[in-house]
DNA sequence: CATGAATGAGCTTTCATTCAT
DNA sequence: CATGAATGAAAGCTCATTCAT
């Protein structure tokens, strides 16, 4: 937690990751700042796949010192508290979907077929990120209070909207898309369905009688979301912009 | 483990509220079945509250017993364990969440009016429930595995489903709705973009940079809602059915 | 009942003892290994005579945490569970009980003068370790459910029938002793008699109407003891051993 | 528990059996005293095998009274606490054995085969009765004060030893047996070689590697046992009494 | 830097017992 | 007589955290 942290936030944990991160070298044997490094990266691992399995009062701080083949006294050396771990936990994994989602190659002239591709990005990325789902679940448990106090969150802010948002410009030039339909609802349409399908997967299918983790039971699903999502953002024959 | 399996239910939980409620009498002071079904029910309604906020983990046995104005011991009387208690929790949740949509009266012969309706009171039932939503996200937390436990579950497998079928298939006899849309994928579609928005209110308010839960914004969304799943399910001008 | 299994015992009891004791340092201030022994051992005498007086399910943990002067927490540091300190308890009596046995020097030439020794030291050891005994009980109680589930328990088996087979072995060879008496007998038959005579004599004074812990009382029963053994192993005249 | 009780006896259980026990009659339907009876017999049925199974302090009144399908709350109308009822299980379970050994005809002009007699009393009773072994170490680990409590226990003080007294008698006259030996540790020895056999059975089979309460090695030991004490009371060829 | 020891509050659960019909 | 409800203390155990090298 390089930046200046709330007052919750421990000291110690404020200064080593910074040292370490700068000085980490490129050479041969594993330097002292280098085994340090790894180990905060294990326990930092080690913490995403408790939490995540056991909620922030589940998991408990053995719990992950174990997972991680180190020591409970490691936690509060590298990040002050668990609830300081908890908070670079979410970061970290806002940090890895950014990054995933930055990666994606869209071609703002074909609007179509790139909402599809975000679409698949996004079922794609719940469903082989399922950490993902359940730490924002637990954090809305907690009613957002741990990311409130993240300095960095606020980089984080996703660029998926954007990103959305020239597509749907793309295809209200092209006279395809409707131009009263919001980057933002579009976006939170495609996060919903993704979302609520896998974070509610086992109480659904005790109710439904079907597993909707099989992979064609995802992949049906995936193709309701684009034919919904299309039919809402499409300008349908005789309709116009204005 | 002394409460996991069904079987290991105590009697008591299950045999006293019959019991009790049948000798209730409707005469003056409360009777002694009165008190003790008071009692139950006190906890089960505390157990609800605190568990919707802390989740399982995070909602202490303490916490409920005090809120219940009881003693921790009477939850092992009536339910066992803590387990025992979560399980009731989860069942009273959706048998409250049936008995509603039960309540709802709906004409099929206005089958748009009636999507709408469905839509408002889904919308509604989570605003005005938000221990409908944490609890389930606590249960999917677990993978289900205290609503497996639960005998009675299956007798709540929610109408909504068969409703929306009987309207889909309504609105397509009149010429209005496709008939190649199923009413699971509806459910889910209403369900999913009700409960996302509200689940997710606070980390996504924090990255938004507005205030999801403000009523005109959840009117906006339901709006929203409203004209994705008719956009969805109606037959566009030169389609037909086959 | 999470440490049942010997699997499960926490590997800090079984590794910090041979590490810390190896490190010990003789010199000056206690080192911080040898505090930490120290904490260990005070725990696991506390315990044994916590055991010894109340039994398992009597010796509670806040007993013996108090008696220790340490607390509760160290219990479960050191030794895992209740039921893992039991064990240890029962490891210990069984050792120190060897160690005892195996400081008698006795000399097989003189047969009849080291069996008595034998029953001498057996007589004492129960007289002044009541703890032995209590802890025996305890563990029969409950079916000697613990002892098979210590690793080290095999290694403890008592040396006392070897010995004494030796000394019928020497006694038939001078032509003293009969050879168709088994040691294994002659060892339970001093064990029952030492045993049972201290073991029971609570209830049994209440019957016979008189101390039988009195020094006198027991010095009687030795000569009893030692009487019934000799008769038994003795060869009376005009016996022959084949 | 009708007779004057001491302080920490509680009052409700000295009426009730003595009423009870009173009015019994012989004829027909179960009267209401005779279930009564019935309901007090099955819960002091079932404290014996609890008690026996679990010791004083693991024998919760839980237990007894769900194996005795009854109440907590008749336990304490009828024995007035957790105490009373151990107290009559003591009672109870010496005023059986005393039964048991007046019921034994023994021919005293047959001095050895009465003996035999004896011992084969007593290490059957022991081994169809393991209760009585354990609920005597349970007492004894408690330093008998639950028994010093008791008023009848008095008057069921044991006929054995007044019985081998007369066979010891009888061998004298007969010539047979030795004069110096007392009918007091005959009994004794008896008791300790039954007794501490199958009562440390547990400990002894892990350590000796056989099982004890195999049917030949229980014959086996009682062979012993009876080699033993003849040879012990016997007078041999060239001795004299006086 | 790493690590083992220590700490006390808090957890779920069970205990023996009493109250109120 | 019988029984369901209530009670508070105490049980074994786990928690997050700090101390001391």
């Amino acid at each position: 937690m390089p930046t200046s942290a709330p007052a919750t936030r421990p000291k110690v944990a404020a200064r080593a990751p910074a040292k370490t991160l700068a000085k980490r070298k490129s050479g041969a044997a594993p330097s002292r700042e280098q085994s340090a490094q790894a180990t905060r990266d294990n326990i930092l691992r080690a913490a995403t796949k408790v939490f995540a399995r056991y909620g922030y009062e589940g998991g408990s701080v053995e719990k992950i010192s174990k997972a991680a083949k180190s020591f409970d006294r490691m936690i509060y050396y590298y990040f002050g508290s668990k609830e300081g771990l908890f908070i670079e936990v979410l970061e970290d994994m806002y940090r890895r979907m950014n990054e995933a989602e930055q990666a994606l190659s869209l071609d703002a002239e074909q609007p179509v077929e790139s909402l599809k591709a975000v679409i698949a990005f996004v079922v794609n990325y719940y469903s082989k990120h399922p950490e993902f789902i359940t730490l924002l679940n637990t954090e809305n448990l907690h009613r957002g209070k741990h990311i409130a106090k993240s300095q960095r969150a606020k980089d984080y802010s996703s660029p998926a909207i954007a990103v959305i948002a020239q597509l749907l410009e793309s295809g209200v030039r092209q006279g395809v898309f409707r131009s009263d339909v919001s980057a933002r609802n579009v976006y939170l349409l495609i996060a919903a369905t993704g979302y609520f399908y896998l974070s509610n997967s086992h109480t659904l299918s005790a109710f439904l009688g079907e597993n909707l983790r099989a992979p064609h039971a995802l992949a049906q699903w995936q193709a309701f979301i684009e034919s919904t999502v299309l039919r809402t953002v499409t300008l349908q024959p005789g309709e116009t912009n204005g």
